[in-house]
DNA sequence: CCAGGAACTTGCGCGCACGCAAGTTTGCGT
DNA sequence: ACGCAAACTTGCGTGCGCGCAAGTTCCTGG
């Protein structure tokens, strides 16, 4: 499909982002985060501390990347996937929460890690954003009809909606020694996504009629 | 209301911030953006370049804060201006759209000023997101039943919608030799915030049925 | 097969963000 | 009125992000 391009080139490419995204994850879970120099990264792949920040642009970015590297990719393919038969947003919020649940969703301690440091924290649910560009393209290809300022705004609240969740999640599994507000809303990761999401579901849905008529 | 804290300490805070913003406006507006270290807003202010930090975590920070300072506070307050009789959805794109376009809009210099400079447009952008909390007060004011993550996540949405339009808007109205796609988008602001907003109309009237019944 | 050139890497240097540990100012209880 | 504690400022040191200008590797048309 979109894969066959052995450009010698590309594959060196992807080849040290696999390298620098690994060796990141690898430092960081071994010596905290805090103790992992962007020069010990770079060292780690091979290349030199300059290339690695043509790469990625923070050192957080890298740890992150190698856990949320594929969402963005998976999130389109999931939509996708759904039966045409049903709503927009029913294909969308399922696809969206899968991804948080199911797949190689990172390994326990990879997530203490992550939930345990603020920087990598903030980094996470930004990584959220990824999934709104495929996202997008992901609507127009069920509408074709629904001209792209809409789509990638509809696809831009589904992201914020999610980075909520995740924020709030994220919040509520800290250290948080006092909760400041009264009602602890925590739950689980899908649940709080779903509760999130849902809210936007009528305007998902009023984009596109599911031709043939009102849902049954 | 929330006014009276003529805390001499938090004076001070807000004067210093005050200081600094102006300042860096100034400098920015009199050499070029690029030629304003830290040190001269600092030194301007009358404060250590250390302190500086303490007020903004970026150097774009204090210049298009001395533009879009005031939003947040002013979108709360416009939402809750209108009548109780118009819809959620409403209401919210009015004020939205009305904070866009309105007030001390940005003189054309200084919009002319960070639409050339892509940093300035990034953390422009990124400041539509301040929007976000005073909002989703504002809707639990409106419909105090309306849970805080379902608020949050509206809220979310309208600033990534708007977001959206506004990148929409600078890039269109930047440097850009090749537009790659075929479809010229552009409008004017007002335009394309209302346009990126509506869709989610839907999603926000749905939160709160206008108590009296449908829209006539 | 071989230039010519694009894409990528690398070293260098600058400015910036931020933690830390003083030093200074402001608020408050007694 | 006074002194203590909290809030704020400041200097310093470290690591980082990135523009720039070589140097190197890879692709392409002839």
């Amino acid at each position: 499909m979109t894969k066959p391009r052995p450009d010698l080139r590309e594959r060196k490419k992807q080849a040290t982002k696999e390298a620098l995204r690994s060796a990141a994850l690898r430092l960081a879970l071994e010596r905290g985060p805090e103790n992992v120099r962007v020069d010990d990264i770079a060292e780690a792949a091979g290349v030199s501390p300059r290339t690695y920040n043509n790469y990625f642009s923070s050192r957080e970015q890298a740890i992150v990347a190698a856990v949320a590297a594929e969402r963005e990719t998976r999130v389109a393919a999931a939509v996708a996937a759904r039966p045409a038969d049903v709503s927009l947003a029913e294909a969308i919020i399922d696809a969206v929460v899968e991804q948080y649940t199911d797949p190689g969703h990172p390994a326990g301690d990879v997530l203490l890690m992550i939930t345990t440091n603020p920087a990598l924290r903030a980094c996470y649910i930004d990584a959220a954003a990824m999934i709104e560009d495929p996202l997008a393209a992901a609507i127009i290809e069920r509408a074709p009809s629904v001209d792209r300022l809409t789509a990638q705004a509809l696809s831009a609240s589904v992201g914020a909606a999610a980075r909520v969740a995740l924020r709030q999640w994220l919040e509520s599994t800290a250290p948080s020694p006092s909760t400041s507000g009264f009602v602890i809303v925590s739950g689980s990761l899908p649940t709080l996504m779903r509760t999130a999401l849902t809210p936007l579901a009528p305007a998902l849905d009023a984009v596109v009629p599911l031709r043939g008529g009102p849902p049954r």
